[in-house]
DNA sequence: TGAAATAATGTAACCGGTTACAGTAAACGG
DNA sequence: CCGTTTACTGTAACCGGTTACATTATTTCA
């Protein structure tokens, strides 16, 4: 008992309108003119047998899809919900879909990229979710990419949107030095090849080497920017190193916070008394953390949107011909002042 | 200058190994034996050619997208991470693509519901995505559905996946009657049509009733479960109903209750001492807000996969025949007791 | 050993749109 | 008034796969 809706097709309507396919394709598209008595009964005859044009058929004869495809290593991690809102917004309004698929360039499974030029009109690469040698490859090949918080490969000119981490990060980590006279500053580090926490680490040594604090490699452990990594890793460190002491935390980003804030809790460390930590992102939580949690402000929706008009900008040029909107954005960021650093105690 | 790509055919690679179109098709989707020298032989060809069948051609061909949707009224509820989570994990697991798109039923605008038939396998449909006319005329055609959050229109019977509302609620909201002695509470309603709101408006009202506290239609104001939406509501209700007494609130949802906590502070009230605060949910930073928030653990992942496997048995019962796999899951829900509702004080 | 089943492959007709090309009629320009 | 645009429309060849049907070679089995 096959469920065959046997969907009504364009020449059904075509037909019932007493016109040629084309002419309805030229009024569905409006890519040529039609006269206002055929524009009317089609539009009556469509409604009326609830004609919806079919994605594939399109798509194949078109060579477009009107999706655009985001692709993360994970979501895991509530600052996604910026990110999405942003890109999703952009989207939306130019009347597209949006794919969102993970994949982890550093496992290279069997398992095929699963949006591309196959599927997709573009992409946003978020982060590690590619790497360097497939997004030359695609880039190479013309097809429409921007990246998310990482930078091009340097062998290629892919446009890219981040936020600024090094000069913030140096800021926040001497604020910590100078101020509330820490020296014994824990880093959690994001997942390995991840750019900002690449970027993050190199600001906190540069504060660490301004102010000669020797750099302490035993000082960093690994936090993933994810909640219960950090938790557990927080929790290794506070019981296998009990001879290191600290002073302070960077959690690398606002989402690792709260597994650290809830690790030093259970181990009756107190923050910011004992020791100071400090976050990244401020999430729409972080300011009602426990204490109030002092971190960066990174405008992520707007990074979000900002890399989607630029896509789309792409896009645009590919079936016109101008060629602007290259090159990378870096947006700014700023430290927020709150409780958990020491402020306002 | 037309960067046609080009892109290497089914015929290109048929032509390479000696071998037709057919054979390829069959060797592709496994639909039928290969002999293994051939096998052998399109293996290295589609390899050396980086041969990558074209998504819309094989959709259109096969009237199937491998793409599935999800549908929401909204992205903006760090809710959303954990749903999609558990969403794109069983997705990924089938190899298919995920649609994410958002859709508002209740401004029944212009604009087409961007995810259906034509363009998608089946899909998700997120608490008020669509209308309940809309759902009966797409289940009505045989599209698979699942609902999420919402229960099925009376007149048809889309499986759906939810969680324990009212029960649980009316025992939170006992619970600050009973053991902080609460009285005046109020509450902050979700989205209008949101179904989740509704039971646990239920629940809310229960709870009075049996302790016979009479309901008052005052205390209860739109919080539209958003962080934004609920803060301004509250500094509202704070600012023009100075009047009205209360001495506790329950936030429809952790996100809202962020807005709560902040107004609250901002207003000098000091939680739980002055009133109480409880939330829906337990969103991964609940238990770190200041203070802790006394709240509803909700299995929110376990939603997302449970709906989308739920959806794949009935892609998968379309193409073959049997018919189970309907009806609704409703999945249980436990309060989890922390400072802001006054206990641990 | 001959008939029937099985394995492996090829040919070509779809799937449902878009669009190049061609044609007709009306409007325009000098 | 006639050549040239302009407005509108139709025919049919694609787009790149899948698959029904046909064909041949090889087993299987009575």
């Amino acid at each position: 008992m096959r469920k065959r809706s046997s969907s009504i097709t364009i020449r059904d309507v075509a037909k019932k309108a007493g016109v040629s396919v084309a002419t309805v394709s030229r009024y569905i598209n409006s890519s040529a003119p039609v006269s206002v008595d055929v524009s009317d009964r089609l539009e009556q005859v469509m409604t009326e047998m609830k004609y919806v044009p079919h994605a594939a058929a399109r798509n194949l004869a078109s060579r477009k899809t009107r999706v655009v495809g985001l692709l993360s290593n994970s979501l895991h991690n509530d600052f996604f919900v910026p990110l999405l809102n942003g890109v999703e917004a952009v989207v939306r309004k130019k009347g597209y879909n949006l794919i969102v698929a993970t994949y982890r360039a550093d496992i290279r499974n069997e398992t095929p990229v699963p949006v591309g030029p196959h599927n997709v009109d573009g992409m946003l690469v978020f982060s590690d979710g590619l790497t360097d040698e497939d997004l030359v490859g695609l880039d190479a090949a013309g097809f429409p990419m921007v990246l998310v918080h990482r930078s091009s490969p340097s062998n290629s000119t892919i446009p890219s949107v981040n936020v600024e981490n090094v000069h913030v990060t140096k800021e926040l980590i001497e604020h910590l030095i100078r101020v509330h006279g820490r020296n014994r500053i824990l880093f959690l580090r994001g997942p390995l090849h991840q750019e900002d926490s690449s970027w993050r680490e190199i600001g906190y040594k540069s504060a660490l080497d301004v102010n000669e604090i020797p750099f302490d490699e035993n000082l960093v452990i690994n936090g993933e920017f994810e909640r219960d990594a950090s938790y557990l890793a927080m929790n290794e460190f506070l019981e296998n190193d009990k001879h290191l002491v600290f002073d302070a935390v960077f959690t690398g980003d606002d989402d690792a916070a709260i597994g650290v804030l809830r690790s030093l809790h259970e181990h009756g460390i107190k923050v910011p008394e004992n020791v100071s930590v400090v976050g990244f992102d401020d999430l729409g939580f972080a300011q009602f953390l426990n204490p109030p949690l002092t971190t960066v402000r990174a405008p992520t929706e707007q990074v979000g949107r900002i890399a989607t008009e630029k896509l789309f900008s792409l896009l645009d040029e590919n079936s016109s011909n101008g060629n602007s909107s290259n090159g990378t954005v870096m947006l700014p960021t700023e430290i927020v002042y709150r409780r958990s650093c020491g402020c306002w105690a």
